[in-house]
DNA sequence: CCACTCCGTTTCGAATCGAAACTGACTGCT
DNA sequence: AGCAGTCAGTTTCGATTCGAAACGGAGTGG
């Protein structure tokens, strides 16, 4: 059960999606209907417009946009496949590459409610071939943190 | 790949978003504009339509259907907070709980990418007070795994 | 009776989306 | 050369969704 420690704070200004939360941030570069799903392709080795459009079903005009905007963004950037009529492919930065652990608990979420007969992915450690976990924990008592025990404090970044 | 097959006769929906995918089955449910971010404040213990409605500057209209979704969905549920006119809070249930990692996971990315002047909100340990961290392991090697490293696999949950 | 709070619902113009048609550069076949 | 096919867009236009504000209704407090 959160507190009240952190939301009382709060000024009564905070009007739209208030750049003071790192999840709004997130959620306005990315969270939008297709763009987690195309950095989802993109880690999977789609990288070809047309791949992409036929995969997802994605309307054309928005996968333009949106890899428009993810390269904008700096999340893919485009790398030329063919000359005669150059033809680029997209691939994720860093940053992009960095969404990772985001998709990887979403994903982990839709396995635990929505797939009756078990995850229809599994992610496995390239290595060895384990399916991966993933984990919120806390340094310093060296456990794991469920949900319950996570409390949240205004950080460095102003919450003025 | 996805042949034509999905949008030749599919009578109801399921026209995209494969349902082979659990990020894709996650974001069907959550995946718009505002659902995460409600789901964020009541983790942070914002639990009245008002204070909803404020703190994020929502439409009361998108409210109102977004709080119902989730109820419907099983990720929230109403409890009276008074009697007179009756009136309801909202609540996680497990379900709705469950989805603090993917909401962790889209706070550090944040953090790391657009907070220049440090995270503006810190994820502590309630016990010991110190900033949690989250990670991709595997089991097997007990060692990080970056992206990199990362393979899918074709799970149990049926995929052609 | 009047003002005020909380939680909605209704309304309506604006923004966004999706499907399909169209463009255009190029390859490969005959 | 002529025709078909591929890939990556762009344009168009009807349908959906959104957002802001007005409205409703149940109740409190003065």
């Amino acid at each position: 059960m959160p507190r009240t420690a952190a939301d009382v704070i709060v000024p009564d200004d905070t009007k739209h999606r208030d750049p003071a939360c790192s999840i709004a941030a997130t959620l306005e570069a990315v969270g939008d209907r297709w763009t987690l799903l195309i950095l989802r392709d993109l880690f999977r080795g789609v990288r070809r417009f047309e791949a992409l459009h036929r995969d997802l079903g994605i309307a054309r005009n928005l996968l333009t946009d949106r890899l428009h905007r993810l390269t904008e963004l700096g999340m893919v950037y485009r790398v030329p496949y063919q000359d005669r009529p150059v033809r680029h492919e997209y691939r994720l930065t860093t940053k992009g590459a960095d969404l990772s652990p985001a998709l990887v608990a979403l994903m982990h979420w839709g396995d635990r409610w929505y797939a009756t007969d078990g995850p229809p992915t599994l992610l496995v450690h390239d290595v060895c071939g384990t399916t991966l976990d993933q984990a919120v924990s806390c340094p310093a008592c060296d456990e794991l943190v469920t949900p319950h025990h996570i409390r949240s404090r205004p950080g460095p970044g102003r919450s003025t």
